[in-house]
DNA sequence: GACTGGCACTCGCTACAGTCGAGTGCCAGA
DNA sequence: TCTGGCACTCGACTGTAGCGAGTGCCAGTC
């Protein structure tokens, strides 16, 4: 069955009651306070029909509607409009944002800067290693038969490792091998990398191949290979906003879900610029399956170098969330414009 | 009034059941799981005095007793004995920190150990810079006005900065920058630099001076005076554990002071090698009167370079603990001391 | 045919009374 | 000094009753 304009109505003002008081709405209260110009008999006749069609559930049977996470998809792709920034949060953005030192401290300043905005669960992607072009390899001995790599994203990531050296080796070779892996690689991307690191080997001088090999290894290994993304989080304490309501009493699962680098990124890590929410069960993840994530990508330009979002109950604010995330992302991507 | 032998063991049963059972320990079963060789009666007219004293409370007037803060204190001062780790527990140790590639690597690697074997929220110290010394100081040239310091210091520890030119800089005078940098301050303590950077500063050529000037305001601002110090979290999730009992019912205050790496610092940022207990009550952050922190100073050898520790319920099993606790951070500064 | 007012019904919430039992404090006696 | 016994306290649990928000349905109206 198709629903009516007004049934759609109905809808809106449930969630948006339910989002604002985390009480299940009852038809009485839902036309006093919104203009649906009926009577609550038929708001209880549309809201029957709402039930039975999946939007709306009874927790209990003398209990208002709740909505449910198909009512939330359809809220969030058909009757939400995107509520613009009060021009006092962008100025907040811009305030928190300026004067960041370095990426880390971009990154930090930023998802602390979401989580208090959005007053939820903030997780940041650094910028990934796999898009980023290499800009500069350093080379430092730490003794004769050990260096430190420290790789220089020109996202502003630094990378180290130390390599083990199967034989000694002296300062000029250093300076040597640092010449040629930096005429190699600079400039490509790390995604790029593998047949220029194998160049490398190839045509190193004979003494210097088997610190070459060893460099190389540790290069493939642990840039590329499994390729070390990162994230930050922040606002945890957010969770326990609504006293234990949302998420069926126990935050356990969710917490540990968010310890979880390989999860997080798995919600963030986002390729393309589209904002993408996923409710309740929508989610991969089992532990997060009473949760909602708002994520989107950012970069510089119209590249997208990482990802960042929130993670919250399925009754949350969706117009405002997401109207926070992508000003956030952008905002972002303008900062590492910069740099 | 002196606490005779059997008063003190009475409260060391009673703080071992309380921690075991997580309930108000009454005289009847308390003779019956110990050997206290006395009738139920007389461990309640103990009981009376242990309460007069401030050593355990009731939390209603028909409930058992509970360890106060102060009993908790007594029992970790006079009546625990340290417990040993168990194999098991060791090879575990072993086995998780073996194989870490960079610092990053095992200042993670530690964390997570931490709060696995604990059960309990794990707070890692980054290496202190304050208490590193410089091993290498590499320049990176962003632009011709722009410069990328990268700090590598003997703990492993890299750091890095950009740095904005006054005026435009060549690839010659970099070098020249680099060589005298390095020359400087390498193998200097951090916390020593500041005349250094002066003498640097002082001695450079009028060519480079203002380069000079803007590197040297980057080193002492971000590194030295606001020493950049970090930390690692994990084990949230354990907070949960015992169901909302500890912590009087809300994790919200607990949650937000772990958001702030200020506090964390205060908390395990140990300059000495003793192993500190924080209880209840004795702990200068509010928010976090209702938890127990265990911490303690690790470096390699003697030296200190850094803290770590774990934060719980005050109704925490506080031998093993201690024990844990202790163990990681030995091995840890067997890690550091291998690099 | 769509909407409305009215009415009976459901059921969670709260308050209250009653029972149970773990645990205590105290006291007299060994 | 310790012990057994006894009266007492009070939280936890159970069952009952009344309240009220909210529903579904139906007959009547525009």
């Amino acid at each position: 069955m198709a629903l009516d304009d007004r049934k759609l109505d109905v809808l809106r003002a449930i969630v948006e009651d339910y989002v604002a008081t985390q009480e299940p709405v009852g038809s009485k209260s839902l036309v006093e306070r919104h203009q649906l110009g009926v009577s609550p008999a038929t708001v209880r006749n549309d809201m029957a029909v709402l039930e039975e069609e999946g939007y709306i559930r009874q927790p209990h049977t003398s209990a208002g509607r709740v909505p449910t996470d198909r009512g939330y998809r359809l809220f969030v792709d058909r009757l939400s409009t995107v509520k613009p920034l009060s021009p006092a949060e962008r100025r907040a953005i811009e305030r928190f944002l300026v004067g960041a030192v370095d990426l880390d401290d971009v990154v930090h300043r930023t998802v602390r800067l979401l989580a208090q905005l959005t007053r939820q669960v903030a997780v940041v992607q650094y910028p990934s290693l796999a898009r980023s072009t290499v800009r500069h390899l350093e080379l430092v001995p730490i003794s004769t038969t050990r260096l430190m790599v420290v790789m220089i994203a020109n996202t502003g990531r630094v990378e180290q490792r130390v390599v083990d050296l199967p034989a000694p080796i002296d300062e000029a070779q250093v300076t040597t091998l640092r010449r040629l892996t930096n005429e190699k690689l600079c400039g490509s991307k790390l995604a790029d990398t593998p047949p220029l690191v194998q160049a490398l080997v190839d045509e190193s001088a004979p003494e210097l191949s088997a610190a070459t090999v060893a460099l190389s290894t540790v290069l493939l290994e642990t840039l590329v290979e499994r390729h070390e993304e990162r994230v930050a989080l922040a606002g945890t304490a957010n969770l326990t906003r609504g006293g234990l309501l949302d998420f069926q009493g126990s935050l356990r699962p969710i917490l540990e879900a968010l310890e979880e680098e390989v999860i997080l990124l798995k919600l963030i890590g986002e390729v393309e610029p589209i904002t993408r929410v996923r409710i309740g069960d929508e989610n991969e993840i089992d532990n997060l399956r009473s949760t909602s994530i708002v994520s989107t990508g950012y970069g510089p330009g119209v590249t997208i170098v990482g990802g960042l979002g929130v993670l919250g109950p399925t009754r949350m604010d969706y117009p405002g969330t997401i109207a926070t995330v992508r000003a956030v992302a952008r905002y972002v991507g303008e900062m590492l414009a910069q740099n």
